[in-house]
DNA sequence: TGTCATAGTATCAATTTTTATACTATTGGA
DNA sequence: TCCAATAGTATAAAAATTGATACTATGACA
């Protein structure tokens, strides 16, 4: 397939260019991140709710059936009481992990530049003449 | 610095792991755009607009604001009339680079097959037992 | 004098995302 | 009999994001 072929799937499906069909799969707040502690592992609802403080059980419900709707997450349930529903990475979703990566390295190395930049930022724009 | 200072770092701005931190700065509908568009160079407002046909002028503006707070991108302005404001990645924008060449990079290669497995969930979920 | 181009702002509305809170089913064990 | 544990769902509201539309300033140029 050549690249005249990609673009017109590209538009044909509303999109503009590559980056935005990425962004269409794990853009949004908490993807990423889902898809971060995935990364080590099979994990079961609770424990990737407590990897994930800041999220709440709805949210992580309805990102985990987005991320399986579009095959990247696979969701194993156990008959069992208490349930049980294990988590993990399709093939597909796994081909999603070079960019997390990238992304875990960046935050790794950049935090304190970012924190600095907005920092200095917000005394220039109360600065500004 | 070692990790756990990070770790700090990250709990003492509301992040809980590194990846938070790049979808704080590149997260949102269109920054990973404009980034995309931004690598092959310097461009003028209304370029970009062009490149990015779905974006309004507001929205376009907004982000880029954004952008420039965080210190991703470089805005220089001409005075001359009409307008011209150029836009440009700074040194620490271009840190961002591999993270948008690996969504680009998916986004090329899998956009056929995410098409395929949307549309088949969708049958699927049509088909519920 | 009127029009064009560029890079915006302003205002308001619609949409999407996210949160809060309460509720459910099931069964093993105290 | 009552409680705990797990993985949810239901409902409503709040908050954030995004969009539509109209408007502005300025100077060159016809």
């Amino acid at each position: 397939m050549d690249h005249k072929t990609d673009w017109l799937i590209w538009k044909k499906n509303g999109y503009n260019c590559p980056v935005e069909v990425a962004i269409d799969v794990l853009g949004g707040k908490w993807k990423g991140i889902i898809l971060f502690h995935l990364i080590e592992g099979t994990m079961r609802f609770n424990q990737l709710r407590k990897q994930m403080p800041g999220i709440t059980q709805r949210m992580l419900t309805l990102q985990l059936r987005e991320l399986e709707h579009d095959g990247i997450v696979h969701r194993e349930v156990y008959k069992q009481v208490p349930p049980k529903v294990e988590y993990s990475l399709t093939d597909f979703g796994r081909t999603l992990i070079p960019i997390v990566e990238k992304m875990r390295e960046w935050g790794f190395i950049h935090t304190e530049q970012l924190l600095n930049q907005r920092n200095l930022s917000m005394k220039l724009d109360g600065n500004q003449s």
